[in-house]
DNA sequence: TGAATTAAGTTAACATGTTAAGTATACTTC
DNA sequence: GAAGTATACTTAACATGTTAACTTAATTCA
């Protein structure tokens, strides 16, 4: 009957959910690039704080909660952090007192240079065994989704400025 | 030339990750589902590990850990946490004493008959906003990506009984 | 059977996620 | 130009993520 066969589908939707389906992908990726990540003694977020000033030095806090896609209060320990081990150096935007800018130091450099050819070895690997189709049509499906999904809350607690 | 759209290629992906792709898709559908758990004063993962008894009761932590995609020090806080609010029960498997076994109690049965129908409404809002084709073809890109990646490296934290 | 090994949970320690409140600077508006 | 508001962090408090060490019970095997 439609009715069963209806509950059958509430329940596997409650088995297999999709934040969690989201996830177990994400972990299935992270598995390899944490122990790798852990030889350089990076953690993946502070890995994602580096690669984004790699990519943009000399930007505030506010970008790069952007651009890495974290909370503010994660940053802010993260970069106290970053700052602690002398990879990251602070400093105040002139015209905006408020504004906190960092940029790599010469030790933060040199690190990011040496995990960003392991980091893209891994993704090679990845890219070769899930295939390079695949691999872009879940890129495209993933954003397609977030923007469709986020939309409309826009609470923009990590700002879309990108 | 081709080395420079090379080193363009390469930027992009260490910009936008596939880690941190995931984790915007799954962010944008928790941003809609947090709000409606926080009402009922849960967490995303106390969720998961009430949905797991409920569709499953009298399960060892093993195997919840399993279904709810937790690790073990969480899922030890979580029902803890669950037992002190009487939500959980907790027995020992007689055949082996060194399993801790689960069960839902009457209040923990009807907080689930409460939630369950917000984060099916949820689940509706989604699959209609962005398509249900779209939402199928992505469930399996996602399975069919882990499955993939996490074939080799078994490490099995989260062992992969089901 | 008894020592060695394995399996299931727990605890510990530190990092991050999440929400709310706090602080200082910039902006607005009267 | 001073009060009110908004912005850009920071701090606090608690929950979870991650790894390693620890405890106890089951299993293996000499």
């Amino acid at each position: 009957m439609a009715n069963s066969r209806k509950e059958a589908n509430h329940l596997r939707n409650f088995e297999r959910s999709l934040p969690m389906e989201l996830l177990k992908a994400r972990e299935s990726a992270m598995a390899r690039f944490r122990p790798m990540l852990r030889d350089h003694s990076l953690t993946e977020q502070q890995w994602r704080v580096i690669r984004a000033l790699a990519a943009l030095d000399h930007i505030d806090a506010s970008e790069l909660a952007c651009r890495s896609f974290l909370l503010a209060p994660s940053l802010t320990r993260i970069l106290q952090y970053l700052e602690a081990e002398k990879l990251v150096t602070r400093s105040s935007d002139v015209n905006d007192q408020r504004r906190a800018v960092f940029a790599l130091t010469t030790k933060g450099k040199k690190l990011f240079a040496r995990v960003a050819p392991d980091s893209e070895a891994l993704y090679i690997e990845i890219e070769q065994e899930f295939g390079a189709d695949k691999l872009r049509r879940l890129y495209e499906l993933l954003a397609e989704f977030y923007q469709t999904i986020a939309a409309e809350d826009e609470t923009a607690k990590r700002s879309a400025t990108g």
